[in-house]
DNA sequence: TTGAAAGCGCTAACAC
DNA sequence: GTGTTAGCGCTTTCAA
């Protein structure tokens, strides 16, 4: 009556004793390999059925060198632009006959290098890095024995990566312009992580307009890209409140803490000082007031890298390197009506009824 | 100069033959296991090194029948509860030298199902599996041939499984006392998946708390675990608002969902209905009204099982079962004073100066 | 259509 | 202290 645990598991060999033929029959049958007569066929997968045999995994990926499996590698799986590209990935592919194997380095370069190593000890067909922190030189050679490697949000020297890479610099021009249009003048950028690649991009994108008004950053405040990023760049933020009208974030998490902060010391967003976030995350749209920010199609590009991943791994080099625009969404951090100026718009306030 | 692609990766042999020794001793040396000469050990261990060799984990899996692998399954990885979870799991289970392959299975329990099939090709050692969305009794076919079993927020046989189970009822419990002593009678349970352990344990608290006075719920309504979820709910609601008093919602996503509708119907929280989630996840204390919910420490909910996993895949199983306690954390979308009855709050309300 | 042999990379057991 | 042999579970090659 009792169950009893699989002391062992059953093997092609069990199965083949069981069904009264060679392992290699077996093998043929179930992988479909044809050539198995009708008959056999039957009794080899009832026996398998009966046994409820599974292949070993192991033996299987030692003999094809091959796994079927395929690493992900994500800076901080908390943050929630993250999990969304996972998924998109795994969407891919699991039909595709891949498991994804997800690893989270809670943004330590040193840990990075060490998931690669892993994943490599694993012998994982591909990799897909998203927002690598590995210096140039140390990614390079730590990317350098996989079998095949996707980049997200880093750029790579071809021969060693397909790369897929979010446009943050014309998106966050286009906020900036905007923010000018409306008589923003002195801002301020949330860096994030001094090493993101994609950080550099969005204060390229914030340089080049102030410039082509003759402007500059009033503070460049590199912060943690996380909530607590935002709080951290609140406080060295808020003695000098008055002088500054905008905030571009790295991230919508940096931006929420922000807002959150603000909030508690009286400071008047977007009228005082407008935000934008980045991501596009669902919390964006919930805060009071909902957050101005870049849309990043996340799931897309999960499975854009997972495609471009298994397209490289089966040695079909189509494409190469894909740059995705973010969507601009205008949401209540930042003025209303590109019309209108700062100056006009607290004016406005201050003779509103209530 | 160019650095060629790894035609094959360098095995034992490889650098027995560079360090001029035999394999086995090769073996010896980087597995620590002594017994091996000074002298030998700094050959073998330089060649390794010069050859960049790394053991295939497949060939050490087959060989030692274990693959320092454990599995963790999440209904849904883009749900903020369960990133923290794997997190935890991540930061108990790497020290200790296993890797985690974390499976999102979308809230499908076919998908479960094969995951866990996927798993065992794997051979992982152990498997957590989150808030499991199987019937008990293919839940239990299902993990009978693992090794090593946690199930977070589902009961089962101890003799299959280790749990770690939140205790939400009692939280619950706590709640719904509370709004009825602060006047509130009319309740709708937002209940989350129907095929949910959890939201049965969640209802019970409710509707224990609710008899206890001589009342029952107002709507008992399911709904998808997410912000599309609140939002659903919200438009079953709607119709009727003026109906009923209090919202005790699955999760924060829900009720986050909800509160946005609600905003934008105009419906007050907490004056008019009071809504509660559950997990508290980040977004809960950005947004406006600060949502009023049960904290699980989800990072803490992951370490835990991966320690009992861990010890249960050593053989070690002294915990079998552990209750963890949600924490109570008021904020505004319930009315903040315990002794002011609900028309109290409305009645000052109204006669606010602004 | 089916089977026998050999080997993927590693290590436990047993020599020497 | 070090090497030899054998075998983990599977599948490719070649033969029957």
């Amino acid at each position: 009556m009792d169950v009893k645990p699989p002391l062992r598991a059953p093997t092609v060999t069990d199965v083949a004793a069981a069904a009264g033929v060679s392992p290699m029959t077996v093998s043929r049958v179930l992988n479909g390999r044809g050539g198995a007569g009708e008959e056999t066929r039957r009794r080899v997968l009832e026996a398998a059925q009966a046994l409820n045999y599974r292949p070993n995994a192991f033996a299987q990926s030692l003999k094809n060198d091959r796994s079927n499996t395929v690493g992900i590698i994500v800076p901080d799986i908390v943050n929630p632009f993250f999990p969304e590209i996972i998924r998109g990935a795994e969407l891919v592919a699991r039909p595709a006959g891949y498991t994804l194997l997800s690893c989270n380095v809670v943004e330590d370069p040193e840990r990075e290098e060490e998931v690669l190593g892993t994943l490599l000890d694993k012998r994982v067909d591909g990799v897909i890095i998203c927002s690598a922190r590995l210096d140039e030189e140390r990614l390079l050679r730590a990317i350098q024995p996989h079998r095949a490697v996707v980049l997200i949000n880093r750029s790579a020297a071809k021969r060693f990566a397909g790369t897929i890479e979010v446009d943050y610099r014309a998106g966050v021009e286009a906020v900036v312009s905007r923010l000018i249009a409306q008589g923003r003048r002195r801002f301020v950028f949330a860096a994030g992580p001094a090493y993101s690649h994609g950080g550099r991009k969005r204060r390229e994108g914030v340089e080049a307009v102030l410039s082509r008004h003759g402007l500059s950053l009033v503070h460049d405040v590199p912060c943690t890209p996380d909530l607590q990023g935002g709080i951290d760049v609140a406080a060295r933020l808020k003695p000098s409140a008055a002088e500054i009208d905008a905030v571009i974030c790295y991230n919508d998490l940096i931006a929420l803490g922000l807002m959150k902060q603000f909030e508690m010391a009286g400071i008047a967003v977007p009228d005082q000082v407008a935000i934008v976030g980045c991501d596009d995350i669902p919390a964006a749209s919930l805060v009071s007031p909902p957050l101005t920010t870049l849309r990043i199609a996340k799931q897309d590009l999960g499975e854009m890298a997972m495609r471009m991943l298994l397209d490289r791994i089966a040695g079909r080099n189509a494409q190469q390197g894909i740059v995705i625009e973010p969507d601009l969404i205008l949401r209540a951090t930042t003025p209303a009506d590109a019309a209108q100026s700062h100056a006009d718009a607290t004016r406005e306030r201050a003779a509103a009824p209530i």
